[in-house]
DNA sequence: TAGATTGTTAATCGATTAACAATC
DNA sequence: TAGATTGTTAATCGATTAACAATC
C-alpha cells in the first residue's frame, strides 16, 4: 500500500484526459486505448499509460480501457467526485469572472462566499454573496473552508494569504501575480497568466527577428 | 552570436524577477544580488544567475546588478519594452475580465479589439470595442495582428483558433481548456486553471487522508 | 587583504522517451 | 495464431543543484 509520490506533470495532465475522455463518451465510445488518447492530445502513449498507472486504472492488451471506469478512477484519484468549499476573496474583474462561473463544481471546488472591502459586500454575483472581509475567519470557522481563493491585486495577495492561514485555511489557489511567504504545509497553487505571456512575447519575438 | 536555446522554465521565471525588481525599486533600491531575489522568491541563487544570464545581465561581484540595469535586460529580453496588439475572441465572464484589466500593457500586450456573435458587438468594455466575429479575419489583416487570444467555451475553442490561423494570426493566447490542434510553427500557451485545481485537490486529499 | 558575490562547469535528479516482454 | 495493446524496465534528456574558480 506504499503510494508512490506522483509527478506533479502527471497530475497537471490528469484533468486534459478527464476532458477528452468524457467527450468521447458523449460521442458513443465505450472504449478507448491510451494510445489513441496519446495522440489525440499530443502526449507519448507511454506517458500516458504511466499516468492512468497512478490512478489505478487497468486496462486489457487489445481492447484498451472501460471509458466509464477510466474516468471514474481519475476522478476518485483527483477527488473531484467531491466537491470542496471555497471561499474567494477579491471581487474585482477576475473575481467576479470566477463567480459567474459554474464550471468547477465538475472539477471538485465550489465557491460558496465572496470577501472584499465592506462597500462591496451585500452583493450576489452569480449565486454568490459578497461579505465584508472582517468576516472571513469567523465564517471558515463555522463553515469549516478548506480553500481560500485570492483574486484581489498584488498588493495585498500577502496579506490576505496570511489572514486565510491564521483562519484555518489549508490550500490557496492564488491568482495574484505575487509570491506568498506561508508556512510550507499550505498548499499554494500560482495561475500565473504572465509567465505565458512571458513565453508567447519571447517566443514571437524570436520568429520575427528583434 | 550563437544564441542558445531558452528553457521555457527560465522564460516563466523572468516575470516574476521582474515584479520584485520593480517592487526593491520603488523601496528606493539601486542595486540588488541575485542572493537577495533567490531567497525573496524561494529559488536557488544559482538558478537565478542563470536566467539572469539568458537576458544578458552583468553584475558586479560583491555589489550585485543594478536593479534600473536588469529590469531593462530582462524586459527587452521578453520583448516587453514594446507593446504588442492583440485581438480577444469570447466575450463572456472570463473575457470580460480580461478586457476590463489594464496590467498587460506593462506586459507586452494590449487588447485593442473583442469580437463575439453579433447580439454582443456594439458594447464596450474596458475601452475595447465588441465586433462580430465575422469582422475578424478582415480587422486583423488590416491592423497586422498577431496574437489571438482565446476566451471562449471549449466547444468553439478550436473553431475560434483554426479561423485565427486562418487570418494569419501567429500566436495563441488560450484561456479555453481544450487541446488546440493547429500547424506547429503557430506559438501556443494554454493558460489551465484545471490543471492547478487538479494539484490542489489532489494534495488536500492527501493530506486529509481520502 | 578578506570576503561577498558573480558566473561557469560538473554532478544530480526527475521526468520523458524508448525498448520490450506479457497478454487477450 | 497473429497482432494490437498493456504495462514495466532501462535509456535518454534536460533542468536543477552543487562545487568552485574568478573578481571587485
Amino acid at each position: 500500500m506504499e503510494a508512490k509520490k506522483v509527478p506533479a506533470p502527471t497530475l497537471r495532465r490528469l484533468p486534459k484526459y478527464l476532458n477528452y475522455l468524457k467527450r468521447m463518451k458523449e460521442n458513443g465510445n465505450v472504449t478507448i486505448s491510451a494510445s489513441k488518447v496519446a495522440e489525440a492530445l499530443d502526449i507519448q502513449h507511454t506517458q500516458v499509460r504511466k499516468d492512468f498507472a497512478y490512478t489505478g486504472a487497468e486496462g486489457v492488451p487489445k481492447i484498451g480501457h472501460q471509458i466509464d471506469e477510466l474516468i471514474r478512477c481519475i476522478e476518485t484519484f483527483l477527488n473531484w467526485d467531491n466537491v470542496t468549499d471555497a471561499f474567494l476573496v477579491g471581487v474585482g474583474h477576475l473575481g467576479g469572472a470566477l463567480l459567474g462561473y459554474n464550471g468547477f463544481q465538475e472539477s471538485g471546488i465550489k465557491i460558496v462566499a465572496a470577501f472584499d472591502i465592506p462597500e462591496k459586500s451585500g452583493r450576489n454575483i452569480g449565486g454568490v454573496e459578497v461579505y465584508g472581509v472582517e468576516k472571513f475567519k469567523q465564517m471558515v470557522g463555522r463553515m469549516k473552508i478548506k480553500i481560500g481563493i485570492i483574486t484581489a491585486p498584488a498588493d495585498h495577495a500577502q496579506e490576505i494569504a496570511t489572514m486565510m492561514v491564521d483562519s484555518g485555511i489549508q490550500a490557496i489557489w492564488n491568482f495574484a501575480p505575487r509570491k506568498l511567504d506561508l508556512p510550507e504545509e499550505v498548499i499554494v497553487e500560482n495561475v500565473d497568466m504572465y509567465s505565458s505571456l512571458a513565453l508567447i512575447s519571447h517566443r514571437l519575438k524570436k520568429k520575427f527577428g528583434k
